[in-house]
DNA sequence: CGCACATTTCATGACGTGATGAATTCTACG
DNA sequence: CGTAGAATTCATCACGTCATGAAATGTGCG
């Protein structure tokens, strides 16, 4: 048990073929445990890449990038740690590979939804909630948020879609020639606050509330930071 | 340099006294540097019990909870780390102590602004940006911000801030009755939003805009969602 | 002075982390 | 068949983390 770094003696050469290794007792919890022997690769498709990203998304989502690790990955995916390093180098490559994929099917998501500038801000709204809702798309969004407060490239990741996203969605619908970043802002800055408390830091009346009914009572304020007004048809 | 955990051959008995060591080469850089040999107590105030205070708020504000390490507050405080474990027993004892103080001035300063229930939206918004701009208060909020996300405690302290200071504080001016939870959660998730992008992600026109101009945005849509109309004299 | 106590640092333990390199087994292509 | 390469695991490394216990040095009280 005792690990010892500097252990010069009893050292056998690391080259020395083995074969004599007994099952270790819990490899049973590993994938395709029932058969194969040992070390080396797996007969058919053992889908341990998809296992593994599956895996990570549900491990940064529910920690943040700092709090997730390889080994915990490893874990959930039932598969080595060093396998994760195989297919995705480091840890900042899992990360980049679990959450890219689906940031274009949520802009793609976002992309093939018209918003109506009417009322552009209940549309917004409930596009937003349908992303959060869904696990596909929300867990990586949990993932993203979580990891914003303290990982660089996520907290890019949120700048974009901010800057990004927002202005050219549903800004571009309404124009208003000035202010159009700071319009932009004001509207992230309601959406993040809501996935913050809804889904993160889960106050209590928030996340209890149906969608629908967030989409009522949010909508007027978004409508409100883009067109100035609280509704179309108001004035 | 190697370190060996397990050697047990030349093991010096730890009780030997030892008067030979010279200056480590980076002593220098520990506080009362210059005078005082080493180990024990300091002559006169040493302030070190609040030099780490000091540098745990920072620490936890620039990393959150689990970003920041007693080795990091240490070195900021130019203390050793076991002073650190000393005050404080153990890093959740830091994290409390630093905040929960700046806390209660937070709570106090929240009590003695007096909230006018006719425009209470840009009031609490004003409040609000005070308490952050101010390093003294700003930098624990951020800590407690960062932290929120992975830190169970902090997501608790949150959650409180918007069910109870929220609530009893705003709403309690203009009580509606009904609803009065899910509106405070909804002045929250604005507010933390605010600060989300505003002070942790750095969204580029929000954190720039000059106080008052928030105030002037924002404001109207706290008071919509505390009194269900945009301003006090609408309607 | 002498003794209890607070403050400070050192040495170390026990453990978790990301990363690497070699060994092994399977697949695919010639 | 033979062999290049992909997939998988093992054994470590080097380091950083929180935490503890003991030793050393100061302060203050009797």
């Amino acid at each position: 048990m005792a690990r010892v770094p500097g252990d010069e003696e009893a050292s056998r050469p690391p080259a020395a073929p083995r074969a004599d290794r007994a099952a270790s007792a819990d490899s049973f919890s590993k994938r395709h445990s029932a058969q194969s022997g040992r070390t080396g690769r797996r007969a058919g498709d053992s889908g341990s890449r998809r296992a593994i990203l599956d895996a990570a998304r549900n491990q940064f989502a529910e920690r943040g990038y700092a709090g997730a690790t390889i080994r915990g990955i490893a874990r959930e995916a039932r598969v080595d740690p060093a396998l994760v390093h195989h297919f995705f180098v480091s840890k900042q490559g899992v990360f980049s590979a679990a959450i890219r994929q689906v940031l274009d099917v949520v802009e793609a998501e976002m992309a093939s939804t018209e918003v109506e500038s009417d009322n552009a801000g209940e549309q917004v709204v409930r596009l937003f909630l349908q992303l959060w809702e869904n696990p596909t798309t929300g867990r990586p969004l949990l993932g993203v948020l979580r990891s914003a407060v303290s990982h660089e490239e996520s907290g890019q990741l949120l700048r974009e879609f901010v800057s990004g996203e927002i202005l050219g969605r549903v800004l571009g619908k309404s124009p208003q020639i000035i202010d159009d970043d700071t319009r932009a802002a004001l509207v992230g800055s309601q959406l993040v606050g809501l996935a913050m408390l809804r889904y993160i830091v889960q106050v209590e009346p928030l996340c209890q509330l149906p969608p629908e009914e967030i989409v009522r009572r949010v909508g007027p304020v978004v409508q409100y930071y883009v067109t100035g007004q609280l509704t179309a048809e108001s004035g």
